[in-house]
DNA sequence: TATTTACGTCAGCCATATTGACATATTTTG
DNA sequence: CAAAATATGTCAATATGGCTGACGTAAATA
């Protein structure tokens, strides 16, 4: 069971990458639900506080980038100001994100967890990082690098740079 | 460019495997930039067809298994059968997918996709693979099969067995 | 025959997303 | 300085895709 045999670089349908296609089948229901099973992890935790995933998604990068600028959270989420406006005015609401006039443009409101949010922040990652680490013990802790490379690869080049200048603090 | 430095197997981070932890970062943040692009392609395309995620997910599912139980799609998706339930109709409705009654239990009804079913489920099916392909002909296409181990050891291991039967097919 | 199973459906609710319009404060520019 | 652009907030309406609970029907099974 430690090494499944998840079609290897060598099977008819992973020949996408040469050219000869047919759907990756593999990687696209890989990501579904290894994607499925990572999101659901805090799903429990945030219900007992009220929240649920959009909440988290903002508190994790307003944790992640210290003083974000609004206008810079809703590049990297990708949803409208509206939308934040909702979860954004509840976590604030509750204590558990603060803004600050920007002290040069004070027009900015930049972005702060408290301790509060500080807490539910890492209390969520941890339990993320709890299924990443049984992964790699599972895989073999080799695959770990392969993994982070394919990934940013998946990315949209735009927003790449800046994804792994995120990541790379 | 073509080799990020993402915190390789020795960095701090990374040791979370170890017992040191620290959240992954990383991981963490790659696996919802690379989702949100990932699945973002389809979007156009669905819209066209006035469906959203949801119908190219249950799409999705019962072409890649033809005449699936109601029962085995609801246990795919996690999902209830009542929000299975619109989209399905609306699937149904316009022509993409059949219902058959079943031979040995005339409860069942049985999904297939039809031929225009089929059409659009490759379609969908390949935008993403382009994005894979890219993805490994920037990653370099050996990181193919450890980002599949990766990604399968992430799944929940009740459900792993059963996923990787379906995509062995 | 009685029960269980597979599925469908009605009704209502909730979370999260959208578009469009408009308001306010502040910075930048001509 | 006045005008324009920017950063943010907010109101209103709408769509999507989840949920629970209740109920119905046909068919299989005990």
């Amino acid at each position: 069971m430690a090494d499944v045999n998840i079609r290897g670089a060598s099977s008819p349908v992973s020949t996408a990458v040469a050219g000869a296609p047919g759907p990756a089948w593999d990687l696209i229901e890989l990501l579904f639900f290894a994607y499925r099973d990572f999101v659901g992890d805090a799903d429990a935790v945030l219900a007992e506080f009220g929240f649920g995933r959009a909440h988290h998604r903002v508190l994790h990068f307003v944790h992640r980038n210290p003083g974000i600028k609004v206008a810079d959270l809703l590049d990297i989420l990708k949803i409208t100001k509206q939308s934040l406006g909702r979860v954004l005015k509840q976590l604030v609401d509750e204590g558990y994100v603060i803004q600050k006039e920007g002290e040069i443009d004070r027009r900015q409101r930049l972005l702060y967890v408290t301790g509060k949010g500080k807490d539910l922040a890492l209390k969520l990652a941890n339990l993320q990082t709890e299924r990443i680490a049984r992964a790699l013990a599972h895989a073999g802790p080799q695959v770990r690098e392969s993994a982070c490379r394919f990934l940013s690869a998946m990315v949209d080049a735009d927003s790449r740079d800046q994804v792994l200048r995120m990541i790379a603090r």
